[in-house]
DNA sequence: ATTGGCACTCGGCTGGCGAGAGTGCTGGAG
DNA sequence: CTCCAGCACTCTCGCCAGCCGAGTGCCAAT
């Protein structure tokens, strides 16, 4: 009972099952796969895998399915990279480089993956955290309110309002604007607390008051967790057919608004370089249980991403072909992306 | 056979309707609703408002069920308001306020739509054409690149990307910065077009060129149907058991992705003051056939609004409760967002 | 180790049956 | 003229029995 033929087999349930999402038995296995060896060996080699926690049977009588376990096997040493086709790879590089600002490379990315996966597409938008500051802008607004206005250099914009209670001339602020700018340029957000400080000290005593409101606001706001933002694409393909849940849509749908979850799910997962899978009860998210999430950093072109995307799907997925599209968009999104 | 009692028919029917999602028959109608007839005359009046158009039964020996001009008919002239509760008005009020920017302000009110209705809220973003402009930024990001800023009187930022051939300096930016904003400030977006050709004519000849670039880009990206932008919130209700859809999700799902036809909808409904239905095959697009629209202008007290937000669900919704929610909150956004 | 044969299991489909709900109609009462 | 009780009729739904087929596990033979 060779090890390698019991792999062949796993293999082979995998893809049918991924095709047909129908459970499949001996026979069938051995007509469409030529593997060899007749039905009757193939049982043998099932009920192996099945003793090993790979495969499983619905019901008696059935044919057989794979377990996550039985994913996982598959993706880490039996899947064979598919990569993308040249027209695909162009048709995403063009409708990427078409996009005018930020909102829209973020949108595009959704609709690239959710279109070339048929499945759920989530894309964050770059991390404040790990972005650098590239301008501060201060606006007044109604009577005794500013504007805060910080651009980063990933393209993100954030604004923020700010009461002042004391009166504010467009000198100061143009002279605040200048200092914070002048002490903050390049420097990513998270440093840029201490470089106020200094800018802070340094001022004289009647526009410190305003000065470190500002800095405060500034600081506060990028330290927020709630700042980090995702969107989601292709929720229609939740509907579509090739997609029943045991358990329905709902705890799915469910799962996906609860943003702040799963982006720490992504988070977590996100593999410094690369794509990481991670599989049905993998998942820490209940109502993700019966998915799968083909997770990539993007935004650099090597070691630590400022943000992530992925696309989720059901178990039952075409792993190659989803880990080649998320692979593919996250890297041409890093190209396009510092714009 | 009374007129007035015929509709008093069709209310309890719908009201049923609504509750149980089940198809009422004349004897549960007569014992839940004190009509003061017996089962067969109610029969009488069903064969009635039938005939009219207004119920229907899905079989023969099931009850009746109102149609989409059945609903119509109770929307128009038989609904009651059912204001929200104190506390509701309340938690409204203080759930707003609490936002922090423009797109806290949008993201909090579709939460708050989707959790008061049960349904999908759909807000759009402040529209670009109908606010005023704020303030103009001109940044120099990589070189050769100048990132135009938008910001409008509604709260909304814009950013676009410039490819600038000729060399600047932070000096002429400085000065093409505030003569733009001289010469814009408190116009509406639509306007500045003609705005910024003054400026642009009275430049010294060196600058106009670089002018006249960001003129374009401002007044091309401020045109842009594309640049109106929704979000949607609550598609999980989709999944609850409250919405089984005759023809499944699918469609619906795929409707309220079609962004751009969905925005049209809502604002060719949008009567321009109050709140607005469209019921059911009233709606254009084919996808929301089983389901209605409860839609309301927000973002000026009086007149012309400058958004639109609404809520969708299926043709059996609670109308009165779902209508009061969207005014509710139309009325609180508009209260806030002017910040 | 592989394989053909065989008995067994079980889910899903089909068809028939009865119960229940609801209707429309008719004839009589107010 | 309106209302209402009674009745015969229709149709859906749920249930049950029975069959079919797919698939399995085991065993003996190669």
């Amino acid at each position: 009972m060779s090890e390698e033929r019991r792999l062949d087999v796993l293999r082979a349930i995998v893809e049918d099952y991924v095709r047909t999402r129908e459970p499949v038995g001996s026979r069938i296995l051995t007509e469409r796969h030529k593997l060899g060896v007749s039905p009757a060996t193939v049982r043998n080699d099932m009920a192996a895998l099945e003793e090993a926690g790979l495969i499983a049977q619905p019901h008696t009588s059935a044919g057989r399915i794979p377990t996550d376990k039985g994913y996982r096997l598959f993706v880490d040493q039996l899947a064979e990279v598919r990569p993308l086709t040249v027209p695909q790879k162009r048709a995403i590089e063009t409708f990427l480089s078409e996009a005018v600002d930020l909102d829209d490379v973020v949108a595009r990315a959704g609709r690239l993956i959710a279109q070339l996966t048929g499945q759920v597409a989530v894309v964050q938008y770059p991390s404040l955290r790990r972005s650098g500051l590239r301008h501060l802008e201060l606006v007044p607004s109604s009577e005794g309110r500013l504007l805060v206005v910080v651009i980063t250099d990933t393209g993100r914009v954030e604004q923020r309002y700010l009461d002042v209670p004391v009166g504010m001339d467009d000198g100061t602020l143009g002279e605040l604007r200048a200092r914070f700018n002048a002490a903050a340029a390049g420097h990513r957000l998270t440093e840029i607390g201490t470089a106020f400080a200094r800018v802070t000290e340094a001022m004289p005593d009647e526009h410190r008051a305003l000065g470190t409101a500002v800095a405060e606001v500034v600081t506060a706001a990028l330290a927020e967790e709630s700042e980090e933002r995702i969107v989601l694409t292709g929720q229609a393909n939740l509907a579509r057919s090739s997609m029943r849940f045991e358990q329905g849509l709902r705890p799915v749908l469910e799962a996906l608004e609860e943003q702040v979850v799963l982006l720490g799910l992504l988070t977590d997962m996100s593999d410094d370089a690369g794509v990481a899978v991670s599989i049905g009860h993998e998942n820490r998210l209940a109502g993700l249980s019966e998915t799968s999430v083909v997770t990539s950093g993007y935004g650099s072109s090597d070691g630590d991403s400022v943000a992530i995307l992925s696309s989720i799907g059901p178990t039952r997925m075409d792993y190659p072909g989803t880990i080649a599209a998320v692979r593919a968009v996250a890297r041409y999104l890093s190209r396009v992306l510092p714009s």
